[in-house]
DNA sequence: AGATATACTCGGACGC
DNA sequence: TGCGTCCGAGTATATC
């Protein structure tokens, strides 16, 4: 599933492989994921004859940037990019192709079908959903202490639930939470507005690190779709509990627990994250 | 307003 | 083999 660091590494991929490509044609068979426009046969109009300006990332959403159009796109679970030559097969799952004017085509992929993508005209994407209403991201300055601290202060929900909240800060997904509340040794159902000044202070520490670690190994699922079915992420070996349970954690030994957490599979170490 | 619950998007895994 | 049910991640929407 990929997060931050997935989509980061997904970024950084197309950069290499897309830019300055031309659209010349768009093919969706599975019209569901094209939230905006509502008219799927406008969104292929729209995108044809731009080119691919820049690439970008907010939180999990990938930016297109197009001659004149922004197009978000959301991975959710399972969605993947691939750059093919137009006239190799097909795969399976296979619901949105990019044609471009050189006889490459980039492929949206997605078996569970739960990705999205959104269509803004340049400069209106940021103001519309679904990233208006998004946090700082968690690797800038605006997502610091002072800032964390104080948010968490009003928040009677689960530090799990308040972490996962894509209004608080951006990228944070369910494997990341789990990794960074090991980290900080804080119990995933403490209530957030319990956690001491210097809880806070480690969460932030160990939120940038553990991203910045997971960007720079090419994230834990997938590295890129490009050259195969999605390569494991080298992040993958430094998870501490996510996928662990029944395993030793790393620290202490003590047996990996899997629990239900805001409704989400949870992984801690019962020794490490004592409750309250 | 803020928190919580539920719906929604699906196909694969699982159990019988 | 087939069928029904559950599961999962994130967001949108409804409800309290």
């Amino acid at each position: 599933m990929p997060e931050l660091p997935e989509v980061e590494t997904v970024k950084r991929t197309l950069e290499q492989l897309i830019l300055g490509r031309e659209i010349k044609d768009v093919t969706v068979h599975w019209p569901k994921i094209i939230k905006k426009p509502i008219e799927t046969e406008q969104f292929i109009d729209a995108l044809k004859g731009q080119k691919v300006e820049a690439i970008d990332r907010r939180g999990k959403f990938l930016i297109f940037y197009f001659t004149d159009l922004a197009m978000v796109s959301h991975l959710r679970m399972e969605g993947k990019y691939g750059l093919f030559p137009k006239d190799d097969p097909v795969e399976k799952h296979t619901h949105v192709l990019f044609t471009f004017s050189d006889g490459t085509e980039l492929r949206y992929k997605d078996v569970r079908k739960f990705g999205t993508m959104h269509l803004f005209k340049k400069g209106e994407e940021h103001q519309s959903l679904p990233l208006s209403k998004l946090g700082p991201e968690p690797l800038s300055g605006d997502f610091n202490i002072a800032y964390l601290y104080e948010a968490l202060q009003k928040k009677n929900r689960t530090i799990k639930a308040v972490l996962l909240d894509q209004e608080l800060v951006v990228g944070v997904g369910n494997i990341y939470v789990d990794e960074a509340l090991f980290r900080a040794k804080i119990h995933p159902q403490t209530i957030a507005s319990a956690l001491t000044y210097e809880e806070a202070d480690r969460l932030v520490k160990v939120i940038k690190e553990t991203l910045a670690e997971a960007i720079e190994q090419g994230g834990s699922t997938i590295r890129s779709y490009i050259n195969s079915q999605g390569q494991i992420g080298m992040f993958q070996q430094q998870l501490f509990v996510y996928g662990r349970n029944g395993e030793q954690c790393k620290e202490c030994g003590t047996e990996i627990e899997k629990l239900k957490v805001a409704g989400r599979g949870t992984h801690i170490c019962p020794s490490c994250q004592k409750p309250y």
